[in-house]
DNA sequence: CGCCTGTCTTGACATCCGTCGAATCAGACA
DNA sequence: TGTCTGATTCGACGGATGTCAAGACAGGCG
């Protein structure tokens, strides 16, 4: 493939999706399952919700790949590949700055991605 | 395999789980993680989103597997694969009416995704 | 300039996943 | 009892995924 410098075919949550009514409440239609499916399946893995949960949580918001990988019994390569796919999902963006790389969290999608999980008070609804 | 009877090995989320604070406020331990990826994992694919949606959003709280099917491209056995998978992750109870099977959502369970996705009011937060 | 450290890419491998057709199981009904 | 319909399981296939070792790239520093 020629993904040579492109700026990573990171999916547009934004500009697509209108930002979903809850998963429970109306049925989603296919383009949004589409778009939202592969953050979820980004999300799947035990190694990347915990990457996901320490950049969201980190103290200035961003965190460096220096202190993520070594919280892990992985190689470099394979924090960076969970990495490329939280960034392509569009989870998080990364930023070079120096020596270091820093992950940031995209707190746009995470909302998207809860609003579509939130349940309404009434749990068993009209029952 | 002597699986005939055995209510399936469903991810016991009420009882590991404390309810999780949300993944951008504390860093999700390990067995949280291991806990909830499979359930954000079974959401990552388009055909089981819109499955559980249909579950979900159905009007009795229930959907027939028979009302389910011919909703998409696929054939039975596939939909009843995606179905085992959503079910093995918790996210939705099967029962047996019959001559058919009525598939429920677990509010529960997706409380608690959405909870662990939800930002609080402050997006760059302390920023 | 050369080297060192940090990060990413490449290539390879075993495993997992989505899908199907065929076979099997569970109930209903004649 | 036999048969029909609905749903699941089994077995197989191609493609995707997680992981690593080795190599390449980027930037700082001697």
């Amino acid at each position: 493939m020629s993904k040579q410098q492109a700026p990573l075919p990171v999916v547009n949550l934004n500009a697509d999706a209108p930002c979903c009514p809850p998963l429970a409440q109306r049925r989603v239609p296919v383009e949004t399952a589409a778009v939202l499916a592969p953050a979820f399946k980004a999300l799947g893995d035990p190694v990347r919700l915990q990457l996901m949960s320490m950049i969201a949580s980190a103290e200035d918001g961003e965190a460096c790949v220096c202190d993520l990988t070594p919280a892990f019994d992985l190689t470099g390569p394979t924090i960076s590949h969970h990495l490329k796919t939280l960034r392509e999902a569009g989870l998080v963006d990364a930023e070079r700055r120096g020596t270091w790389v820093y992950y940031r969290a995209r707190p746009q999608i995470l909302r998207q991605l809860a609003a579509l999980l939130s349940i309404e008070s009434t749990p068993a609804s009209r029952a």
